[in-house]
DNA sequence: TCGTTTACAATGCGATCGCATCGTAATAGC
DNA sequence: GCTATTACGATGCGATCGCATTGTAAACGA
């Protein structure tokens, strides 16, 4: 009944198989991943890996779920501390910056999200999984925006929901545009100031 | 050296198989797609594809430039038949609407699209082939973009190049938001219409 | 008619995949 | 010390992959 021999930390080894996939994921794409590139990567033995894992799908979901809750962290945490004026406009760029693949880090995370983009359409589990954080931040972009209109900084003819899809797209596809190398992470960083610029007046914290 | 043995219309043939390449990829993503998968859709022996294409990545290739041939003559076709409204804004709405997914027969387009991108990370032939058309397409929308700053439509303070991206980026991402069933044709077309009357004065040819 | 070339089918090969199995070393409770 | 449980390695299996090879039927030029 009681069990515990042997003590090793089970959620390190697993972040430590996740950020191997995550970085074979930024230079091989998810096609080039298997169990045995991953163990490799990690410089595990594959019996390892499964020992974790108890299939490849397991694997993927955790390395994914794990992704979304270290981004949600990372920006929570920036945002009580306080680096930053906690106006709507401030903290919409903020979680912008925080979502782009502005460096190679980043990029095998924006990566893995495009290859389980891929799976999960045909495989309904992965497309929960996959969903589960935009509906949130759609809300929450539509939250700042109306808190920009009763500031008067927002036109309040700007419909808070499209308002809130556009810049959705906006990082979306400044994200696809940085790791394919159409744009320059400067270019698509104006791109999106440009933007934040127009709705929200010109005023104030522009930049971070 | 003369050689017309059996006459066979190659370019169909080759048309066929990129289509059955096409409707897997829609319903089982490009996992799913093997030679011998593409070949029992399309009806033939595996040795038939082998016979029009050399290998697996000659028949990838080939239907993405293919696709893209069909999109730009589709929207040549459509504007010189004069069937709408030759303003900026009614020919910017009428390539959204040719390039979003908003059917299940452009769904496998798209999503050919987007198993390309995954590719195209670690594949430079297959970049190349991704990246052909979007250049043109930033240009076009920013010289439409440009002609409703001269007839009065558009804000002389927006960037070309800046609402190009987020056109581009509106396309981008609703198409994703479509085939993810995140939001449905209906909603992101909402969103394309409200965005380009913002753009735009509210007024003329925004209905179809 | 004969030879060449093409259209298409069938099969086989080596590599790789995910996963299952088995073996071993180490640590816990008893 | 004995046993149970876990950590980890090694190997094998069946399936599938892309691709090469081979064989056959048909249509052309000579």
């Amino acid at each position: 009944m009681v069990k515990v021999p042997k003590q090793v930390d089970h959620a390190a080894r697993r972040a430590e198989i996740a950020e191997a996939l995550t970085r074979l994921t930024a230079t091989r794409g998810l096609e080039g991943v298997s169990l045995r590139h991953v163990a490799a990567e990690a410089g595990m033995s594959m019996g390892l890996v499964q020992h974790y894992f108890k299939t490849k799908d397991e694997m993927l979901l955790f390395a994914v779920e794990r992704r979304s809750q270290v981004y949600e962290e990372r920006l929570k945490a920036r945002l009580e501390a306080g680096e930053l004026p906690s106006t709507p406009k401030a903290i919409l760029r903020a979680i912008m910056i925080e979502i782009l693949p502005l460096d190679e880090r980043t990029r095998g995370d924006w990566l893995m999200g495009v290859a389980f983009f891929i799976r999960a359409i045909s495989d309904p589990s992965f497309a929960a999984a996959y969903s589960e954080g935009v509906p949130q931040l759609f809300a929450l972009f539509a939250v700042l925006i109306r808190q920009g209109q009763e500031a008067g900084d927002v036109d309040k003819s700007a419909d808070p929901e499209h308002e809130s899809a556009i810049l959705w797209a906006l990082a979306d596809s400044q994200g696809t545009n940085i790791v394919m190398k159409h744009r320059t992470p400067a270019e698509c960083l104006s791109t999106v100031d440009y933007h934040l610029d127009r709705l929200f007046g010109a005023g104030s914290a522009s930049a971070g």
